[in-house]
DNA sequence: ATCACGGTTTGCA
DNA sequence: CTAACGTGCAAACCGTGAT
């Protein structure tokens, strides 16, 4: 038998979020920017028949938003977190079975659900995140992941729908229509370094995919290719994964608001992104045992050298202290600074991360030094949890970042701070 | 030939 | 007036040295 999988995907998700605040924003066009004011990552319906496009740099469509009166807001991530996390909790009550796949996203397992009529069932779920959270949403139902995506965007695309697609429910005929029809590129997973290379070879929608002569995949391409093929036809190859699972790999990493010439503002937002980081990792129970560094000047700015550089440097002992981290990490950016340049961007990567369940200490580490890290630790993350997370900062950040990124218009944090909320009542 | 490893590329939201 | 282009993850892929 078939599964039913559902993918639950927020209509511009960003945007949503803003509107449900700023009732203003509606039947208008807006636009979101990601980090730093650089690039488009959401655009309301309005904003696209304008033709802004998804990532354009925001100096490229300035002209095009004064033109049209284009509302640009800078990302607002405490207030599209907390959205996110009410939206995953609603969801949470119509299936046992969930998989938050990023900010806006959620796959549903409903198999056996309502074997007659899934798609009204998905419809009172759409009716009840926009009852409890203000924000649209459509909903995909498919046989495995890849088909519930691919569901998501026929509802999302095709008014008709009335936000709920579910490819499950329709005949073969029905089927093969949309596989003609949609840009083969809309697959999950395919994008635009394997479009090519199918065309090459003959397959131009996706039906040509799902009916794709095993021997030339057999010949030509990955096992992640071939997934995607036998998910296409019914055969579930990815799994819903627990929210439980860990990170093999924390990043943090920003671009600068004006570029740094120092060592020494290069130093202070290293520590600030390792600090970000640690958190991270020990908001999961893990110790990392190897913590990488790079910094670079814009790849973009064709007047200036470009200069980038980078350092992975293995602990002699896994740790989740953000103490220990910047010591060895600010021991690498001597290493690989070179006076000179105009940095724009600077960046920490954990890896090799292993669960504190599993914590395997050094031969000759002290148990009472370890001990007293840990509690260091922890006290450090209470203090900030409770009372905001710039309570307790690490003397290596530095006080004020004058590098600190761009966010010109950026909304009140609505529904994470008082005082943006008190802000907030007086501009309305 | 095969493996383990690390760096690079690809893909996605 | 000018210059202004994000971030965080997983996993495949690929080259290398060791066996």
């Amino acid at each position: 038998m078939n599964r039913s999988i559902a993918l639950v995907d927020c209509n511009n998700f960003y945007v949503s979020c803003e509107r449900v605040f700023n009732p203003k924003l509606k039947n208008k066009p807006v636009v979101v920017l990601s980090n730093n004011d650089g690039c488009a990552v959401a655009r309301s319906e309005e904003a696209k028949a304008l033709g802004v496009k998804m990532g354009e740099p925001w100096f490229q469509f300035k002209r095009l938003a004064e033109k049209h009166n284009i509302i640009i807001c800078s990302s607002n991530y405490a207030l599209y977190a907390d959205m996110s996390d009410r939206v995953m909790s609603v969801l949470s009550k119509f299936s046992p079975n969930q998989e938050i796949y990023s900010i806006d996203e959620c796959f549903l397992d409903l198999t056996g659900f309502c074997k007659d009529d899934l798609a009204t069932y998905a419809k009172k779920i759409c009716r009840c995140i926009q009852q409890q959270t203000g924000l649209p949403v459509c909903i995909g139902i498919g046989a495995s992941k890849t088909l519930a995506k691919l569901a998501n965007y026929i509802a999302k695309k095709n008014l008709a729908f009335q936000g709920v697609c579910n490819f499950n429910a329709m005949v073969i005929q029905e089927q093969n229509k949309w596989l003609h029809k949609i840009k083969i590129e809309k697959i999950w997973g395919i994008g635009k370094q394997l479009l090519p290379k199918l065309q090459q070879i003959g397959i131009y929608n996706i039906n040509d995919l799902k009916n794709i002569n095993p021997r030339i995949l057999d010949l030509k391409f990955s096992i992640s290719l071939k997934r995607t093929i036998y998910e296409l036809n019914n055969i579930v190859c990815f799994k819903l994964e627990g929210t439980t699972t860990k990170k093999k790999q924390i990043t943090c990493s920003r671009s600068f608001g004006l570029l740094i010439t120092s060592f020494k503002s290069l130093e202070q937002s290293i520590a600030l992104y390792v600090t970000r980081a640690a958190e991270k990792l020990r908001r999961q129970n893990s110790y990392t045992r190897s913590i990488h560094i790079y910094i670079c000047t814009s790849p973009f700015n064709k007047k200036e050298s470009y200069y980038e550089n980078s350092i992975t440097i293995p602990l002699p002992e896994q740790t989740d202290n953000t103490l220990t981290l910047i010591q060895f990490s600010l021991f690498g950016l001597r290493k690989i600074y070179r006076n000179g340049y105009k940095y724009q961007k600077a960046g920490v990567i954990l890896s090799k991360i292993v669960s504190s369940k599993k914590y395997q200490p050094d031969l000759f580490s002290k148990k009472e030094k370890r001990r007293k890290s840990n509690n260091l630790m922890a006290t450090l993350d209470q203090i900030n949890t409770l009372m905001g997370k710039k309570i307790l900062i690490i003397a290596a950040e530095g006080i004020t970042q004058p590098w600190k990124m761009r966010q010109n218009n950026m909304s009140p944090r609505y529904t994470t701070n008082w005082n943006d909320l008190i802000v907030a009542n007086q501009l309305i």
